[in-house]
DNA sequence: GTTGATTGTCCATCACGCAT
DNA sequence: ATGCGTGATGGACAATCAAC
């Protein structure tokens, strides 16, 4: 298979529709739309109407997109072409697969546009930092492996820390999480990823302490919904595992003062 | 005119194939 | 053996532009 047939990476599109497409990139654009200079946003909608054929998949090469702003009359260099990149990854709009050629050397990107979400995690995505580093990494993900291209050339994608695509719906939450948790978490957040990262700070926040799993859960899905009121409100500006961190020993304090004051009381 | 943000150019690097 | 091509990465630095 040809690397620049895009059908072939068409199981790494998260959009239904191209309408559907269009609409998550509105979302971004509505809410990110700020973080990207004049012509950082020419780069990234150039590469947008790139991944129309297959909707959010492109396996355009960064030439490819440069010569084609320049066809549009608002050519930008390579270097804005990468910083957009970078912004648009660490917001968590694009992830990118990097490929190889079986020879090892490195091959066009796939990029790939990912849903709309509202807990973007800014800092959890990790742009991969070089190809020699990504070599070495034992989390790689071929696809379409044995499939020449016309060089004679085989592909293999390198998954770079992908947590936002890697089917991790909430139904893929491990079950060391309680489901009263999955299922009240699951409302807000759809992420496999999102939902056990916020079981952890709980567990971490009670390990030392004499809590059964029920009475963990309890406090789990109270400080959820405290976390969602402040979420409504606007008031989480960095992270909401952060928040969440502070809410829950927030009330394992208030817990802890309860425990003593009837201990007080019943003296 | 100064300042800060934005943009583009240039360079080094990777890991291989291929031509000389 | 050497140099070039491919398609990518990132950083340094200079030029340009807009706001005050």
């Amino acid at each position: 298979m040809l690397i620049g047939n895009i059908e072939q990476f068409k199981h790494l599109s998260q959009f239904t529709t191209l309408k559907d497409f269009n609409n998550h990139i509105e979302m971004w654009l509505a809410e990110y739309k700020s973080h990207f200079t004049k012509s950082e946003l020419i780069a990234l909608k150039r590469l947008i109407r790139f991944s129309a054929k297959v909707y959010g998949v492109s396996t355009a090469s960064i030439n490819t997109i440069l010569k084609a702003t320049e066809k549009d009359g608002v050519g930008i260099s390579e270097s804005t072409f990468h910083r957009m990149k970078r912004k648009a990854i660490k917001i968590g709009i694009l992830t990118v697969h990097y490929t190889t050629r079986k020879n090892g050397s490195q091959s066009s990107n796939v990029w790939v546009f990912n849903r709309f979400t509202n807990d973007t995690p800014i800092d959890s995505v990790q742009e991969q930092k070089s190809q020699s580093n990504q070599a070495k990494n034992d989390d790689v993900n071929e696809i379409a492996n044995d499939t020449p291209n016309k060089t004679g050339n085989h592909i293999k994608t390198i998954n770079l820390n992908n947590k936002r695509y890697d089917g991790s719906e909430a139904e893929f939450t491990s079950s060391r999480v309680p489901k009263q948790f999955v299922n009240l978490v699951k409302c807000f957040y759809n992420k496999a990823d999102t939902i056990e990262e916020l079981w952890k700070v709980v567990k971490c926040a009670t390990s030392k302490l004499n809590y059964t799993v029920a009475e963990v859960t309890s406090i789990a899905t109270d400080c959820f919904r405290r976390l969602i009121r402040l979420v409504k409100k606007g008031r989480i500006k960095k992270s909401i595992y952060a928040c969440f961190w502070g809410i829950v020993n927030k009330k394992l304090d208030e817990l802890y003062f309860e425990e003593l004051y009837e201990l007080d009381f019943a003296m």
